[in-house]
DNA sequence: TGGCGATTTGGCTAAAATGCCAAGTGTTTC
DNA sequence: GAAACACTTGGCATTTTAGCCAAATCGCCA
């Protein structure tokens, strides 16, 4: 694998990574119904508000979500709708699973 | 977050997980072409085979590729192909930063 | 059977990711 | 202008990854 190749590759990977973490996705699936305020996604999630800014600062860091300042809130959203069809394929890594463990099983 | 939802996306997160890392997206890209065996793809990735063959079974564990043997050899491949679809999203995303990214330079 | 190539697994060290608390920065309100 | 919010950032301890070497398996073939 080549420089250029390797550096593609670590783009890509940072972009997923950023997703690879359940307080994130689940940030993610809520974002996917509208834009949130940190404090709203604080109480969804149920960890330290430093926390959760943590988690959405590493998703804005890689541009999977924006965020717009309304007074002393901060309101954040997804920039690329297409996340959710990860959640879709995951789902279907996670069928195929299962149903391989039925057969196995019968 | 309850404890249902929690699991629900710490099972989700553990496939993502899988795929965050520059190698082994590398490695899925790879698959997409057709079944590879460890040496093989450890020649193209240029690690060490140890290195290599953990990251098969990082991806292994949680279902993204499928083994099997042959001989004394062991071939790789992809169980569900719409893991590409994820790279077409992570190109969007990184499209859309660089577009948001010329506009400022404007 | 002994050796060789192909893989996996154990062990270990270094690097990266998590999450909480505390402290700092803006905003709004009284 | 002080107190109360809403966030972000720094710091730190703990856990999780990564990747190499060495050792153990497994199949093949002379």
């Amino acid at each position: 694998m080549d420089d250029k190749t390797r550096a593609k590759y670590e783009l890509r990977a940072r972009i997923i990574k950023a997703m690879a973490h359940p307080t994130r996705l689940f940030i993610v699936s809520q974002l996917s119904q509208g834009e949130k305020c940190v404090c709203e996604l604080t109480r969804m999630v149920g960890a330290d508000i430093s926390t959760v800014s943590k988690h959405l600062a590493v998703m804005k860091n890689v541009g999977i979500v924006q965020d717009r300042k309304e007074g002393s809130q901060v309101f954040y959203s997804l920039r690329c709708p297409c996340i959710l069809e990860f959640f879709e394929c995951v789902e279907s890594v996670l069928r195929t699973t299962a149903a391989e463990q039925l057969a196995l099983a019968e």
